[in-house]
DNA sequence: GGCAAGCAAATTGTATCCAATTGACGGAAA
DNA sequence: TTTCCGTCAATTGGATACAATTTGCTTGCC
């Protein structure tokens, strides 16, 4: 599940990497918000042509990770308060099913991957790097993975990602160590078949994580605070 | 809310053109599932050179309209019956988050605009050609931009085309009438903020398009039908 | 008659090249 | 001093050329 297996791994080898490390590059801040790509500095990095960034580029746009201006190129996305707010109602939504659905169906061996996944965050509890942000992702991910619904768990899967970006984004803290129990606790209350319970609290682990983020408070975006002042310059 | 103001509109302007009329084309059954899309021949159509069409193919296959092969190139997706059910499963999933959501807030002038929707779907009704299968489909899309999240509306507008496609490969008969109705009694509960009855009649609604799909009953995959005629042959 | 190997055609994967747009810097005029 | 305009460097948008891979067919052998 780790990140590989993305449905396209043994096809477009070089663009499908040089996507990936993109992709984990942003996820773990090496790539903080707004920092340009310019096309032919990556593919320098990477020994590729530009062809090969470029479509890696579209894909990442495509995911929400990055924006391209015409004739400006390619940024990684600076969701703005709002557009996070809408991400975390869709993730909330699409998780809330998830449960739902393991809690019919739960696959046999989904709860020992499940406490493999949770001893692998406890390992790196308390660091609050960038690995421990990846894996409190993936723990998600491999979630919607164990649906066997494939278009649930790639939508899943870009709504998490993106939530990381938030999080680098607008978080005070990354302290994870309430999350990791939160999993465990969802895990319990998925075996036991309890769908509400498990909703319950993963409702409440979303709203902990959106709340770690300070999303509500501020105005955000720059033309809401300047449309208070006129609109009678531009012509 | 038709087709243009994709996010993109203003942008990539040539790459974005190829990638709207393929949709379309697709959508509409022009381009039937499983036909081959070859770079160039497209290309030659649209007097645009291979690029652009590797870039808007790029595209939809993030979108799931089209697949590709490594070295074999592009073709229309053909969904198979599984992955037909999984799109449905998360298709109500989402578009019970837009009645949510259309219940506790309602833009001013929502209805109006539904109601105008549902009226252009009524003057080509009982022709079941691909116009309004489009239509049918552009209701929803309209129902999950008027929710004001931007995410949620893309994410239904994907599975709402996917559907399209996988009715065209389906289902027996696209007789809209009760649709239409059905989409009138949406907007009527969703008017009077009872949540409850929308959801159900939505639910009611895509099982419906989903029942007249006949996605249960055969075993579709090539393999899992060859596979009760032995094995013997291949070694 | 069937099967395998090898060749040729077609198509995609990748790189390089030219053109067009943008943003910045600097100079000139008000 | 400030504003405006023109030129220039940098970067992307798009097209073409070359390399690699696959496919289908032909040929020859069993």
């Amino acid at each position: 599940m780790t990140s590989e297996p993305t449905m396209s791994d043994s096809k477009n080898t070089l663009t499908n990497a040089v996507h990936d490390l993109l992709r984990r590059a942003i996820i773990e801040q090496a790539l903080k918000p707004g920092m340009r790509l310019p096309e032919d500095t990556v593919g320098e990095q990477f020994g590729v042509s530009r062809t090969i960034v470029r479509h890696a580029l579209v894909r990442l746009e495509n995911e929400g990770l990055v924006i391209t201006r015409r004739n400006r190129g390619a940024f990684v996305a600076e969701p703005s308060r709002e557009e996070a707010q809408q991400i975390f109602e869709v993730r909330r939504c699409l998780e809330n099913e998830v449960i739902r659905i393991l809690c019919e169906r739960l696959p046999s061996n989904a709860c020992d991957r499940l406490e493999a996944h949770v001893r692998s965050e406890e390992t790196v509890k308390g660091k609050d790097g960038p690995v421990s942000i990846r894996l409190a992702g993936e723990f998600h991910i491999l979630l919607a993975e164990l649906t066997g619904n494939e278009v649930l768990a790639r939508y899943v899967t870009e709504v998490v990602l993106r939530c990381s970006l938030i999080m680098s984004l607008y978080a005070r803290t990354h302290s994870s160590d309430c999350a990791v129990d939160e999993h465990s606790q969802i895990i319990e209350a998925i075996r036991a078949g309890d769908a509400a319970r498990a909703i319950g609290i993963m409702d409440h682990h979303l709203g902990a994580v959106a709340g770690r983020a300070e999303l509500s408070p501020r105005a955000d975006s720059i033309q809401s605070i300047l449309s208070r002042y006129g609109k009678e310059l531009a012509q």
